[in-house]
DNA sequence: GTTAATGATTTAAG
DNA sequence: CTTAAATCATTAAC
């Protein structure tokens, strides 16, 4: 059935608790170390801490060894200034620094930077804390010494005792402090926070692209790559917003509609450019036009006939393919314009007669022809694309 | 403040 | 690897 998405629903827990999913990307980001993720994981788990086990300083705790080297590595311990702008410059520059990077790192940094020193207060708390419990102890172990006798060893046990109770609560300490780095790192470092609406400009090439293939709106990889050079995004930028725009377009193509016609007729008239220069190359032959019958429904089953027949019908198969191709690529194009030139319906103004198209019924773009001939290896600037300055 | 739009990520399938 | 689908988190609009 329809699975109803409830947007607002997992809203709920925004603010300083992520949601489950939020935080298992959080643990799993891929600028998060894998270490740091074991480590979490292991925290996660095994809630209780392995007091017992933590003898002394000879055998170390693999998990606190793991702690102490996020600590480190995140510069939150050693060094006070060396680590920490080191760490600071490292996440800066895989964050691709810029102008306004720059603020929000300074805010990262200085948060880092008061997690740093509540760690090392606290941390300098328990020492103190320790020492002095140790102290005290030993004195009323002394003062106990003269009304019985106390072994060495037995001195010995008891300090152990209370270095295991504050080493333990040392871990602890270590647990926080991590789980605090995580979090900021999460909430600063996370692309999906950092998230900026393209450009106008952008978002207007990608869509003209995305309309006049709305056929097969799938891009080369060489296409992907042009269009990210032209709206200076990257390739992944490029194939987010194709996937999210074909998920979104088909789930709600009525939404779309104005969009589509708006960019069809933006593009209507290089289309027709490109038709006409077609046709007039394959004008000797072809008989068929556009509009054979179907008046209501455009779906245009066969235009992958359309195009074997042009390719057959011309004797070059190399100028003739691409011919082809770009025809095929400027029909989405207009047939929006067919259908909104078309459609006299007064009525509805054209709003609902729109047919989804290029849609199976199961809702998934048929491939129109096959991909390999559609895709003109050698995308030039201009193929038939003639002369813009009209 | 609520809601829609939107970019990015995760999951699952091929 | 790519993609569809679901979801998250932010931004823009109301």
């Amino acid at each position: 059935g329809p699975a109803g998405r409830e947007g607002g629903g997992g809203a709920g827990d925004t603010g300083i608790l992520l949601g489950e999913g939020a935080m298992k990307h959080a643990l799993n980001c891929h600028r998060m170390k894998p270490a740091l993720f074991s480590v979490l994981c292991e925290i996660k788990e095994k809630t209780g801490l392995s007091i017992r086990g933590a003898q002394e300083e000879d055998p170390p705790d693999p998990q606190l060894m793991r702690l102490d080297n996020m600590l480190l590595a995140e510069g939150v311990s050693g060094p006070e200034k060396g680590g920490g702008s080191a760490a600071a410059a490292a996440a800066a520059a895989a964050s691709g620094g810029s102008s306004d990077n720059s603020i929000e790192h300074s805010d990262y940094r200085a948060k880092l930077t008061q997690i740093r020193q509540i760690y090392h207060t606290e941390l300098e708390k328990y020492e103190q804390a320790c020492n002095e419990f140790t102290t005290h102890v030993m004195n009323l172990l002394r003062e106990q010494s003269r009304t019985r006798p106390i072994s060495p060893k037995e001195i010995e046990r008891m300090v152990g005792i209370i270095h295991r109770k504050f080493s333990s609560i040392q871990m602890q300490l270590k647990q926080s402090t991590c789980e605090a780095v995580m979090i900021l790192r999460s909430r600063f470092l996370d692309a999906r926070r950092k998230r900026r609406n393209f450009s106008k400009q952008a978002t207007e090439i990608l869509n003209e692209y995305f309309y006049s293939h709305l056929s097969n709106p799938y891009p080369s990889e060489e296409a992907k790559e042009e269009l990210a050079k032209k709206c200076s995004i990257t390739v992944s930028q490029v194939s987010n917003w194709f996937g999210n725009k074909r998920i979104r377009y088909k789930k709600n193509i009525g939404k779309f509609q104005e969009e589509a016609n708006l960019y069809a007729a933006k593009t209507a008239v290089t289309a027709a450019h490109a038709v006409a220069a077609a046709v007039q190359n394959n004008q000797t032959n072809s008989p068929t036009t556009p509009n054979s019958g179907s008046s209501g429904s455009f779906n245009l089953p066969n235009s992958g006939d359309m195009f074997m027949n042009m390719q057959s019908l011309n004797g070059d198969s190399y100028q003739g393919s691409q011919v082809g191709a770009n025809v095929q690529s400027q029909v989405d194009t207009l047939r929006h314009v067919i259908n909104q030139t078309g459609g006299y319906n007064d009525g509805l103004g054209g709003n609902s007669l729109y047919s989804p198209h290029n849609l199976n019924a199961n809702g998934g773009w048929q491939d129109a022809t096959t991909p390999s001939s559609v895709t003109s290896p050698t995308e030039g600037p201009g193929s038939v694309h003639s002369d813009t300055s009209n």
